[in-house]
DNA sequence: TTGCATTTCAAACAACCGTATGATATAGTT
DNA sequence: AACTATATCATACGGTTGTTTGAAATGCAA
């Protein structure tokens, strides 16, 4: 990105903008360059093909990712209560982030949803990294050895807070008043985002704890 | 349905299938004519449309789930845990029929992923529905009064079952080997559906008893 | 200023989209 | 057999897609 120019540099920003939105075949390359301000060959000139833009607005999307920080083991072990917590708080609030740091996450639902194959490996590496890291906390919180019911509980945990990516369009174009959890003023309330970080925490430490406990029982 | 003839039937059979695979705007019109070995213009004949045929084709669906029956009330009231067993259980598998049934399940999430707005009215009623069901579940589970609560909750349980819908990409084009909980063997058992549903029930019987546990105790 | 490389732009390309047309084939009735 | 309504078909229309081209504009060094 350090190496653009200043007209390659806005092509990127709104491409992945743009991308983040609607995904890769939903966007057109007049649709980028009318937001950039650019003609439509520069994309030809700077990169040499839609899907090449992609790929490049994909690494720029990734590199702008700042919940890293917040997930990383920063050496200090933390209760594994609290690391759970910290990720699931990390996890929502960037499928919240509309902005630019936002970009990558909403990226890669498109290309899980409407794949396009481009990012393959790409993809899935950052998704088995992803799990790994929840993977750990459940252990410890648990310590589950069956990697399938580890799997399984982790499964529990992330669909909560991918959730809030799939309804983001029902958020959006308001498809209905009546449905969860948004269509009462608390949830316009700023602490919206906490209320929320709260109930799948706890929910997800009630699913977590009973089970430890039945496995302690013998189950 | 009934006062189509057999080449209208076709198209809109065929239209299913595409539209629940690929949503409304990545199925062309060439896309449905050749699965069904009718000419283009045939849906114009029989259809005026293809907006005109997405609709008709989501009528369709919706005349096919199965579902219904397992998630009407029979009158007998049932215990309210075997209630939500039934209830994950009917929506689990729902998301994992790939068949004419299922066609109706995987259409609203492309409406949802990606809005036509065509059947905004007619998608927002089912889902509410739906989400009505649900909340007299967890009320009869929890004592719960509070709506707002009601609804986190709900949304804990829903995002559980629909995420098998979300990851359907993932499992079909094998974007990652490493991603749970589809990458073990154990899961391509003939019992894998019943390994889910009893994991998805016991997390969220656990997540929902000790909130009510709070409750009793002035939480 | 001259000359050259870089960047921008309008215009056109072939391929695809949903749709419309008018001729042809088919089926059923008189 | 002749007529008529229904159904099917190849073909073409206007619009949009990603991409390409070649000329115009710009920036910069000599």
């Amino acid at each position: 990105m350090e190496d653009y120019n200043d007209t390659a540099r806005r092509i990127v920003e709104c491409a992945c903008e743009a991308f983040a939105q609607k995904g890769y075949k939903e966007t057109s390359i007049t649709d980028i360059c009318s937001m950039a301000e650019v003609n439509r060959a520069a994309i030809n000139y700077y990169f040499r093909s839609k899907e090449n833009l992609f790929e490049k607005s994909f690494r720029h999307a990734v590199s702008l990712i700042q919940r890293a920080d917040a997930l990383n083991d920063d050496g200090s072990e933390k209760p594994a209560t609290e690391q759970l917590k910290n990720y699931i708080a990390a996890l929502i609030r960037s499928i919240f982030d509309e902005g630019p740091s936002g970009w990558f996450m909403r990226m890669v639902f498109h290309e899980i949803f409407a794949p396009t194959l481009v990012s393959k490996d790409f993809i899935s590496d950052i998704l088995s990294q992803e799990r790994s890291r929840l993977d750990a906390i459940i252990v410890r919180l648990t310590g589950e050895t069956d990697i399938h019911k580890i799997r399984l509980l982790n499964m529990s945990i992330m669909s909560q807070c991918l959730f809030f990516n799939t309804t983001r369009n029902i958020r959006k174009y308001k498809i209905s008043q009546k449905l969860p959890p948004f269509d009462r003023p608390e949830f316009q309330a700023e602490n919206f985002l906490e209320e929320i970080i709260d109930h799948v925490y706890e929910f997800c430490i009630n699913g977590l704890n009973i089970r430890k406990t039945n496995m302690e029982s013998g189950y």
